[in-house]
DNA sequence: TATGAATGAGCGTTCATTCAT
DNA sequence: AATGAATGAACGCTCATTCAT
């Protein structure tokens, strides 16, 4: 198999777009084809199987939050700072690569077992990162003596999460988001003074029209009643 | 069809579990039958169809959450009491009923249309009590002014995502998950003193032997691999 | 799946016959369904696979051979008697079972490994007793002292072969051809006196209109054209 | 379609091995171009379909058997030698061109009809020379009074059968299989004194090992369980 | 209640072949 | 001569569901 034409590339978006949008197993090659005004047949030409297009989708995503965290730590010089920029790194991710990124989430594991296997590998470097990214923190005296995996749990699950509810058609930028985060993750709730995100919480107020459900809402999907 | 019997219960306990280990769509009403020691279409004297067993599990997991929350706010006084009973209330339903919170998170949507709209009314409400909670501690002034949705959604990211990765054989009680989630979450990260999971901390790092990965790993379940 | 049923049994039936015409590969469930009046999918209550069928098409015939060389053993008295009963035994499995008979010869090597090796245990026993046949006959000094290997695979080569042109429409009972090469294998064609066969070369000749190619022709089946 | 260039007979020669091993319907046009580092589509600039490749193989065969059993005749000058001549004839066009020989008998049956037939004649015409062969010995004289479509047929039967055996790798060159079947039909099993194999069959005894199985083995052929 | 045979649609994939380049 | 993308049909098989018994 070609490794990357053009219409391989056409192919492998089309896939992320409907394995987001339906599942993996919801999602035939007919569904795929037919985006792409193709016979079902045609698309082998490509490729070799439909988990091969699963696969391919979940690896890029692994590939693009670990370069994220990776450069977080490379470019951040505190700990303070270099989780803001992964929480941010990460958000980029969600927001940027949108299909790849849901996919990644919630598709990896109808993989068979050795490509879930070397996915796993990749999740759990990511992981390993951020707690890494706390106990550093912990041990230069800029965090409290809190237990890594926790701390690295909580700023985890919140971007974690985010796929399910952030919308680039949304009031707030990934970077905005990932401010919020960082400043409640870092200060908590019980603090002194204002927090940073005073402003931002008008602006999301006002733009939140009921039903679109910007951000709280662990929300629906499109796409996914379709069938 | 009969609303409640004990074949029923049966055959939804079964779905559950399997739609929980491999997805809603990768399992078969023979796979359930198969446990049951039934045929396939013995199941049709107790159900309706597939999507009602779907429909029926996220619903019980939807009232379950929605109780937690509700009773979290009835039985606490102070904000910060509710948001830990909050917390542990949440983290009860998913230990208590693993199989039927994980498929609420994983395969609610596939759910058709006028049935999922059911469930998004309900995890609309779930959602909205807690930003209320969050809000209320800020205009009680217990908590800083931050924007009550972003700390609704941390708090709640947090739990949600626990579906994920946690396990009633892990060294961990629900209860004691919840607690340093609500101290990392109440104090944040640049906190004074010692966290209140200091001692948690160590019981989790003892147990914990590497790859069975709690807490921290976003990590893959079993039974997901099965074919 | 169960073992037998009548259903079962007349789709292995339906199979033997159209394995014959028109070989395992060119036939499709579609074929086998069509004769049935049934849906491709039904025939799937009743069997696991298309090569379910075939092994065990392939398997009962391995028997019937088996059974009949077993049978010839117990049953003759000298080693010209049995060398007599069991081409006798050989040519009534191929009058009897001729679809059966015909895809065993032909298909079997389209099995798998592991099913493909069961048939080849009991291919290699049937031809071992046939060369325990012959060298007794040479040890008893009924026969030359021939090399039984070669002179074996001489009788076996005739009845086996005999699958791709007897016909039981045609003139000719599977008695009267197992005796016919019974004299020749016996006395070979330079020999003292008017053969065994002599009447019944009357009626062959007779009987044998041109096209039809009994005996001779190592034939064109019929149905093998078909698609 | 060029009738005949370097590339079409590599096409052919690959096509016959590939047939011979896994049959005429499970190889695919893919296989044949993969072996000669060509795209699928190609292998249509040398020739009109998979069908004439199957053709033009089976083609081949028929008339090396001819010309072998032609020249059997006008080289030999009594029936008994004729005999022994068409038997090597056979036994050498099964060495020589085992594939070819191998497809003759085993795939002929799924050319459709027009080609099938054109096949037809030139085996009957071939069964007809073996038969008069025989005739002529009994008229002669140096034939017992047999029935020569018998006789022939058991001849040819013992050969035909030889594709499904015979290895050139084995101990025996095609000229002493010829032998040893021509010694045991003229001479029968019931005969006098010592057979001309005699020495032969030592060999063959002793280069035989077990599970190599020749001769004797009616057996599976290399390269059948490759899925 | 449960069976077991059947349906009819759909699945992912392979196939021989075509054709513009 | 050869490529590579595409076709359209067919493949073996699975699915949720129905229904007479």
């Amino acid at each position: 198999m070609p490794r990357s034409t053009a219409r391989r590339e056409e192919i492998l978006t089309v896939a992320g777009e409907l394995f987001r949008q339906k599942g993996y197993h919801a999602t035939s090659m007919q569904d795929i084809a037919d985006r792409l005004q193709l016979q079902r047949g045609s698309l082998y030409a490509h490729i070799d199987s439909k988990e091969e297009l699963l696969f391919e989708i979940v690896d890029r995503a692994a590939d693009r939050f670990l370069e994220g965290i990776e450069r977080a730590w490379r470019e951040g010089r505190t700990a303070r700072e270099r989780l803001r920029r992964a929480l941010a790194a990460h958000m980029s991710v969600i927001a940027d690569h949108r299909d790849t990124a849901s996919v990644f989430f919630h598709e990896w594991r109808f993989l068979r077992d050795d490509l879930r296997r070397r996915i796993q590998v990749k999740r759990d470097r990511y992981e390993a990162r951020w707690r890494e990214l706390v106990a550093d923190g912990v041990r230069r005296g800029e965090f409290r003596a809190v237990d890594p995996r926790f701390a690295a749990l909580l700023a985890l699950s919140a971007v974690n999460w985010a796929y399910q509810w952030y919308s680039p058609e949304g009031p707030l930028s990934p970077a905005e988001v990932a401010e919020a985060f960082a400043d409640l993750i870092l200060q908590g709730l019980e603090g002194r003074g204002a927090p940073a995100t005073a402003e931002l919480a008008a602006r999301a107020g006002a733009a939140a029209s009921p039903g679109s459900a910007p951000p709280g809402a662990a929300g629906a999907d499109d796409g996914a009643g379709s069938r």
